[in-house]
DNA sequence: CACACTACAAGTGCATTCACTTGTGCGTCA
DNA sequence: TGACGCACAAGTGAATGCACTTGTAGTGTG
């Protein structure tokens, strides 16, 4: 998980910036996050995207110079892509991005099948009331489809579900896991791979998991939350963003 | 809430001192590893040990004078360790180990239960001819359970088969979630965590795993792993470190 | 006594610097 | 011509320096 992990900060900066220099934009320093986790954000992104497809050197010193910052804080941004598998390096060689990173997105989803039906199951047993009176309440004020800024409000919610039911499946490297997930999820959403029907099926979704949570039945939590992963890719089964 | 460091010079005796002291080690340069995999690596015994208990303040100054090395590698393992989930930073702020941490090599061995028959499952679909032949060579070598060594070849056996599966499993975050499962079971095995017994037992199963990834059948991969697995854990379950 | 304010100590984030390793082009020689 | 070797460019790992932020003891004030 990174420094400012997918917790509080959700509001992920804008991709798009004055370039003072063509290619990359400068970096300047966002407010409550590290050059490190700028860095990161934006190669990451770049990987994702397939800019920077699998077996480009990620060169600390280039890199730093294209970013405007010193090389500190790019090579700690890689060292957090290298702990995510995305990027390999070894002793004094150079980082590389991870054949078939392209697929990172995609293979992520994969792997939420695997982690949040039995997350869903365990948090059915450990979450506290309190915790889902809060889903209660927010799954209410979503629901007015309505409004125009719904999209933006589904996937707070969306974010707020996921992750609260990590928090309370009481495994500390699953919930980390989950979170990691999540983090390449809002990478997602920034790189449009969602649409509101997508997330329209998804609210149904995300009630029949509260409803089987609160109901403490752990069989029919990890169902619905698998049902409301299958329905989530099913709309787009040939792309590479998920 | 209680920071059991009521005096920051208490939580982190004995991890390094000066090179005058004997048996208590300055870190030096290990080969091919670098002073980051060094700092991250003792880190990271001392909290699965208990040593440094959730809550203890990690102050990168300390702990690099501790060590006796700089900063600058103390900085980037603890990146790592809130990389890994295991402990926590916010901006500007001490990092601190995650509360639960001490539960961490159980919690994995849970979080390796979901995902290793999957993976086992999905290898037997995607893993080559070759890489199959390779393991059944190692599993025959590894047979002869009379020779004293052969704790040491079963333990690398069990690496190599279980990496292996991942490798093939066509799904890279998958891959690395396991990977990053077995640096901890890594730790399991320095910290004395498994004995000779459930080696044993273990061999049998991975030998039925084998068998069911040759014969391409995922369920009976799947089924095979889940077992082998529930087998491992079966036999301590009171401890900390499976 | 409780509370706010202040100065100082401690710690973090980032830049800079240096030593060492790795890659590369070019000249030498068989 | 092609293999070998060598010097130089480029890159990495780690130490150090500096500016800024956070914690804290001490002081003054109601």
């Amino acid at each position: 998980m990174s420094t400012n992990s997918v917790t509080s900060t959700h509001d992920l900066t804008g991709i798009g910036e004055p370039p003072t220099r063509p290619g990359i934009a400068r970096i300047e320093s966002a407010a409550g996050q590290s050059l490190v986790d700028e860095v990161y954000h934006r190669l990451l992104a770049r990987i994702v995207r397939g800019e920077l497809s699998g077996g480009s050197e990620l060169k600390s010193t280039q890199l730093s110079d294209q970013l405007g910052v010193s090389r500190t804080p790019v090579v700690q941004a890689l060292s957090r892509l290298i702990a995510d598998g995305i990027v390999t390096q070894r002793m004094n060689m150079r980082a590389i991005v991870r054949p078939g990173a392209e697929n990172w997105l995609v293979e992520i989803h994969e792997l939420r099948l695997l982690l949040e039906p039995p997350a869903a199951a365990r948090a059915s047993q450990y979450i506290t009331h309190e915790a889902i009176e809060i889903l209660e309440r927010s799954g209410a004020e979503v629901a007015p489809l309505a409004d125009p800024k719904w999209f933006e409000r589904a996937r707070q919610f969306d974010f707020q579900l996921h992750l609260m039911l990590a928090d309370h499946c009481d495994n500390q490297p699953l919930r980390g896991a989950i979170y990691k997930c999540w983090q390449y999820k809002g990478l997602s959403y920034e790189l449009g791979g969602d649409e509101t029907q997508v997330l329209l099926r998804g609210y149904e979704g995300h009630m029949s998991i509260v409803a089987a949570v609160k109901a403490r039945d752990p069989q029919t939590a990890a169902a619905a939350m698998e049902l409301h992963l299958r329905h989530a890719s099913s709309y787009r089964p040939e792309k590479r963003i998920v």
